[in-house]
DNA sequence: TCACTACCTGT
DNA sequence: CAGGTAGTG
């Protein structure tokens, strides 16, 4: 059976690039709810699928590491995986650039071809939009804002996502009136039951998120039903009907070249999805930096810790409020003013809290609590299942 | 423009 | 109630 890669492990697939940790911190990027696929599967370790393949990552100080695994439709050989680089593996962060040095012999057995490492290694500045400058965006944000200031020398390297808009937006559909692990949850099941299949690791089946066309079956509302997606079952059905039927196929690509404002409108009419929703796919995945999603927790943010005067007097977060504390931000933090909404987001994580006194996070304090619960609801909702039939 | 309610499910 | 949305008055 396979494994997922330890980079300690040293086999000689791992590849790595430059990139130091004020410009990406893996555990508070991608742990902090702007994608629900990625898991810490070894300490410090993070395992997920972009692009349609299953992938691990680490970082040491100044290098990320990635490593791509195979699976039918790869050609990339996996086997000798488990073997030890001879000598000592760098794991001081001199080396920036390209695989570990091997000897020919292996070189053989665990192949890197040169011309898909270049691919990789573009896919993943792409995904984690390396060319931007986080360092830079910190150092003006902090000029702006004292508050930031004081909250972004804890937490350095919170960056934006590149995401495919199919699965952000169909993501944050199921976000509605939620939390985060559930959404997890749900994600998941989404996945393993209408998604392609492409590998096993460890006991853990990793799937591709469902393409379009099979979210647009008329089955799949009863069928998410079933897997707890509640009312929730009904907006992704209908929306990927919506997409499928009435747009082109390279509708969001188009979205990504529009301006802000018409893309959200454009998102909105959408069954399931209001602002919330499609600022998170705006901001998340169509290039949309200034968009700033604005939730409870964001508008509790905006008036306690700025004493933003929009919406202290409302009850509910009414559109109008909506669109005046994002405005605030914006004219606070300028056109990337939903990155930094999403350090200061980030840093209010409950999970994240820790951090703030200077502990560092272990992997299992929040997890191994709720694995056993799932078990007992999975059976659960297979009873309820039964007896529907 | 704002308030209120229903909507699924789990803590 | 939980990182909302849609429908109503």
């Amino acid at each position: 059976m396979s494994h997922h890669a330890l980079l300690s492990a040293g086999c000689t697939a791992w590849r790595s690039l430059s990139c130091p940790r004020s410009e990406l911190r893996l555990d508070l990027t991608l742990g902090c709810g702007q994608t629900f696929r990625w898991r810490e599967t070894a300490d410090g370790h993070w395992t997920g699928v972009m692009r349609g393949r299953v992938w691990t990552l680490t970082q040491t100080e100044d290098v990320l590491w990635y490593y791509v695994y195979s699976h039918q439709g790869n050609q990339e050989a996996e086997h000798g995986c488990e073997r030890k680089v001879e000598g000592e593996l760098q794991l001081s962060g001199k080396r920036s650039k390209g695989i570990i040095e091997i000897k020919q012999e292996e070189a053989r057995s665990c192949t890197v071809m040169p011309e898909l490492d270049n691919k990789d290694e573009e896919l993943l500045k792409d995904f984690f939009q390396l060319g931007v400058n986080l360092g830079d965006l910190y150092r003006d944000w902090s000029a702006e804002d004292p508050h930031f200031k004081h909250t972004a020398n804890i937490f350095r390297g919170v960056r934006m996502l590149r995401q495919d808009p199919v699965e952000c937006l169909f993501s944050f559909i199921c976000s509605s009136n939620n939390h985060i692990s559930r959404i997890q949850g749900m994600i998941d099941r989404l996945c393993q039951t209408l998604g392609n299949p492409l590998c096993k690791l460890d006991d853990v089946a990793y799937h591709d998120f469902p393409p379009l066309p099979v979210l647009s079956e008329t089955t799949v509302e009863m069928r998410l039903r079933d897997l707890g997606f509640g009312y929730r079952a009904r907006f992704l059905q209908q929306s990927a009907q919506i997409i499928v039927n009435s747009h082109g196929p390279d509708w969001f690509q188009s979205l990504r070249c529009a301006p802000y404002l018409l893309a959200r409108n454009t998102l909105r009419a959408l069954p399931g999805v209001g602002l919330k929703v499609a600022d998170c796919v705006c901001l998340m995945s169509l290039d949309k930096s200034e968009a700033v999603p604005v939730d409870t927790h964001v508008w509790q943010i905006a008036k306690r810790d700025y004493s933003c005067a929009a919406g202290s007097s409302q009850k509910t977060l009414t559109d109008k409020v909506y669109k005046d504390i994002g405005d605030f931000f914006r004219k606070l933090w300028g056109p990337y003013a939903g990155w930094a909404h999403s350090v200061l987001f980030c840093a209010d994580l409950k999970r994240f809290q820790k951090l703030k006194e200077g502990i560092p996070l272990l992997k299992d304090d929040k997890k191994e609590v709720k694995n056993k619960k799932k078990r007992k609801m999975n059976k659960k909702r297979e009873n309820s299942k039964h007896q529907r039939t």
